[in-house]
DNA sequence: TTATTATGTAAGTATCCACTAACACCAATC
DNA sequence: GATTGGTGTTAGTGGATACTTACATAATAA
């Protein structure tokens, strides 16, 4: 007789806007009212969705983590298929992801996250995040070493340091944007140019500049 | 005819017990009170040595950031000294950075920093501190290459860049630390392995694992 | 129609926390 | 020893904000 519950739907429709709200404001700007309107709600009507400011927060966490995923996915799938060779193909994704610029807001919520780490919660969640993106990573890496002939140049990481140290030039080049630390292009170079290094890409040419 | 003024003897004596209250609980969770009882005073005393919480905080910045160039200063000086060449002794400089996981808690106050970059104020501390850091680093990189003969292996980034790159797996592992990403000896490696190799300093020879 | 539950709206509460006001005492110089 | 400002102690205050309560209305299925 009652109306349908329509709250699982809502929620995947707003998630999106609180990611937004989340990677604009910053966890602490990002007030439950500043949330609600960016939802076009009331505060209330978000706590009949999610039972505290942390279970949004976590929400979007899990939705940007997907977008992150999907994302990679495609153009590693787009990679597999490409004629020029893995290597050429895994720099290629390198480049766009320096240009990427982070739109997400993924790594802002991260942040957040970081400065919320005496919350366990919090803490957990961000840290599975990385472990499951480094899982990730690191399996691409192995595939790709393993198609070039298995061999690694002397100075390439193997595949769990180098995934390590991908995600940290990616997570650092998200605190440069932040803060304006370098110009976009070095930006870009740093993804691309020292990441494939790390990567074992340019193993036998060298990067042009 | 007053007693003297000994705001500053105090100021640079509280300076340290701030900087591991600020590490050790986050700028948000270092409540005023919190800070004060660190101190052994009342807020109201902190108060009258610096006219606001942010300013405490940018206090600790500052403090932090002379350590931390103080450390680097006097290993780079032992190194230049050190007969085995400034390849190895470098390089020896990021395993020791390596094992010192942190200990001065500059990084955890840099997430603080990170997640108020809304302040104008501390994202311009947080930026300036990076800038010169960065500066200190390259000009370390440049010594180096230049006194190796000036010719850095295809793989390796130059000295901007490579700076950069340090200071990112440095930043990153920090944030292994925070949130246990991987044991002791996984982040060891990313600073001695992946540094090194980043700065061009195993460019002849192969690290051993 | 009617019972029942989702949805909308308005107001409120409880708590935390940066920051302040008021007052007593003490130490140093004249 | 008197004056002056540093120091200690207690108690607030004002504002922000996560979360709640109460109630009206709308939509669904019997």
């Amino acid at each position: 007789m009652p109306r349908p519950n329509r709250s699982e739907e809502r929620k995947t429709e707003l998630t999106p806007v609180l990611a937004r709200a989340f990677a604009d404001l910053g966890y602490r700007s990002a007030t439950t009212a500043a949330l609600a309107e960016a939802c076009g709600l009331r505060e209330n009507q978000l706590y009949r969705l999610w039972p505290s400011k942390k279970a949004m927060f976590l929400a979007t966490l899990d939705y940007l983590y997907e977008l992150e995923t999907r994302w990679w996915d495609e153009h590693l799938s787009a990679a597999a298929a490409d004629p020029s060779g893995a290597a050429a193909a895994a720099q290629r994704i390198l480049e766009e992801e320096g240009k990427r610029r982070g739109e997400t807001g993924l790594h802002r919520i991260i942040f957040a996250g970081l400065s919320e780490s005496d919350d366990p919660e919090i803490s957990a969640a961000v840290t599975a995040m990385y472990h499951r993106f480094h899982k990730f990573i690191a399996n691409v890496l192995r595939r790709s070493a393993k198609a070039r002939g298995g061999d690694l140049p002397d100075h390439a990481a193997p595949p769990n340091l180098a995934a390590w140290s991908l995600i940290a030039l990616a997570t650092f080049s998200n605190i440069a944007r932040e803060f304006d630390l370098f110009p976009l292009a070095t930006q870009r170079k740093l993804m691309a140019q020292v990441g494939s290094s790390l990567a074992g890409l340019n193993a036998h040419e060298t990067p042009s500049d």
